[in-house]
DNA sequence: TTGCTCCTCACGTCACGTGAGGTGGC
DNA sequence: TTGCTCCTCACGTCACGTGAGGTGGC
């Protein structure tokens, strides 16, 4: 078969089976009088078996050991072939990464596309200050870029200075902080939180709101106490467990009380408070006689007066000199 | 800046750098009396932002166009840039694969990878037939890959032949069977289950246990009906709701009578049966009642003649037929 | 004078595509 | 004779690395 016709047959062209023939990877049988390549079945079975490995990515080189060397045996080339294939993987991955970060910024010329490789390289630095000067200094940062930063930032300085400029920063930096919401991790669920807590607005409320159903407890306490400063009721049963469980009890009270000015949830707040001491847990008791002296007005009256005969002392005591206080200053 | 200090400073090497020069990219600003290069600190500046660009995967040419000419804007260019990188990515992805089935299947030599690499064109194949036909002849065929054919297999002809290969074939098919089984995607787990019905064992099995929780009805029947083929109890609640529900309620009667003909299970599976039998859809008691006969022994000989007075006509009727024939034939 | 840095010129890489200029077979 | 196919030789690709052979500045 002249070379014409095996190039149609095979896919490979005549230029590509010329250089297989001067390597000497396929080398057709014959020739004819005229001088053309005449190809076999064997050939043309050889031509196939050169093409299914190129498909593994092999060189022409690697090819012919592979057909010709029995001591270069697959197991190793297969598995460097592996791990080149993954680090070609990744490094396109982290282009288009970076391709369409710069394609959501809508840049208007080179000069913005550089300001923003420049950030983003800033953003990217092992070192602190640097990441730090990125955040502080370049006021025309997009917010999903600092949502995105600000989910892997470890050190404090850099995320406080990242988080302020988030609120200050144009686009949408919701959408990025609520997928890091509910990452596995939770160390990227807590800056979630952290940076959504200090943002305005309704979707980082609704968010906010979506957090108090974490699984994890700090995760819900520090939502509800965000919410509670928002004076959101949605808040109220995770407030009422804070005070019960401990950490941030006083902040939680505080919240509360707030949100009692409301006639409505007051009585609701008070109920949840009443029933909650019913617990056994001394500490916890202790803390939700102290919350009660921040409902509004006499709201509490009532109820710490009872808490005079308490079984326990500790309550007794300081639901006495609670009394007292507010009997004073009514 | 000499070249060599530039070099140091850029991470560029000196040999690059003549480069930019030679193509106009980054002209030093001047040369020294002996003609070395020197870079000014606005050369530097142009040499960082060449490095910026080309991160974005632009080549030099393109590079030189962004920093010189202003009617070159990169919004057509990034979204080309995009669009190829994800080729690319998809190609490097789709080399990754079959890489990694190549070395799952640890080849010998490279004969073996060349008919593995055979096998998997086969089976890509748009043509049923050479599907159909790679399915048949190669007996060497790893199951894993036979298994993932098989998820993706529309032809039933092909399907089947597949599915009897999985059933000889060495290896490990039931994993990505398995992970067929949690696909969104509701043919890819009626693919997976119909795989699995057919392989012995007690992965598949277990993997069926697993199915009857699916949440398409469709797929819990096929379940049921395959575990209830392997005597496997666990089948029974879903088996009896099969003789209620309809589809290949004959099948799952004579199933439910094999597994009765252990006596513990017998008193559940009448008690699920008659309990069922309190519905007022009459097309589901008449198959309830013919259920009844499948029973063994005289089993269902006393709840049948109750149903011999149903309210029913039909029940009557079908009742006191399958009564006469028991009590014929005891 | 001795290192060191810099210079230009040029080849090689890898898998091809695309000619130029010429020839064989129907 | 006219197309068509084939031949060899050679250049170009793209971003480099690596010399060879030579020179300037401390």
């Amino acid at each position: 078969m002249l070379i014409g016709e095996v190039a149609r047959r095979s896919g490979v062209s005549a230029r590509m089976l010329r250089h297989y023939d001067a390597l000497g990877l396929v080398r057709p049988t014959g020739r004819t009088f005229g001088g053309y390549r005449e190809y076999a079945p064997a050939d043309i079975r050889r031509i196939f078996h050169v093409e299914g490995l190129r498909t593994l990515g092999l060189t022409l080189e690697q090819v012919a050991r592979a057909l010709d060397d029995p001591a270069f045996t697959p197991s190793v080339l297969v598995g460097d072939l592996i791990r080149e294939t993954e680090e070609r993987l990744h490094r396109e991955r982290e282009l288009l990464d970076r391709l369409r970060t710069v394609d959501a910024a809508e840049p208007y010329d080179w000069q913005d596309v550089l300001r923003l490789i420049e950030l983003l390289r800033a953003l990217g630095s092992p070192n602190a200050a640097h990441r730090q000067q990125a955040a502080l200094t370049d006021d025309t940062m997009p917010a999903d870029l600092l949502a995105e930063a600000i989910l892997t930032e470890t050190d404090p300085n850099v995320a406080g200075a990242l988080r302020w400029a988030l609120t200050r920063a144009e686009g949408d930096g919701a959408t990025r902080l609520a997928a890091g919401l509910r990452a596995t991790d939770i160390d990227i669920r807590r800056r979630a939180l952290h940076a959504l807590a200090e943002l305005p607005g309704e979707e980082p409320a609704a968010l906010l709101t979506e957090a108090l159903h974490d699984n994890d407890r700090d995760i819900r306490r520090r939502a509800a106490l965000a919410l509670g400063a928002r004076g959101d009721t949605g808040a109220i049963p995770e407030l009422v467990a804070t005070v019960v469980t401990g950490p941030n009890d006083v902040e939680a009270a505080e919240h509360l009380g707030a949100l009692a000015h409301d006639p409505h949830w007051a009585t609701r707040i008070m109920k949840a408070l009443t029933d909650a001491l019913t617990t056994p847990d001394q500490a916890a008791r202790l803390r939700l006689t102290q919350a009660l002296a921040e409902m509004p007005g006499t709201l509490a009256l009532n109820t710490l007066r009872q808490l005079v005969d308490d079984d326990d002392r500790a309550v007794r005591l300081l639901a006495g000199a609670l009394v007292r206080t507010l009997e004073e200053n009514p």
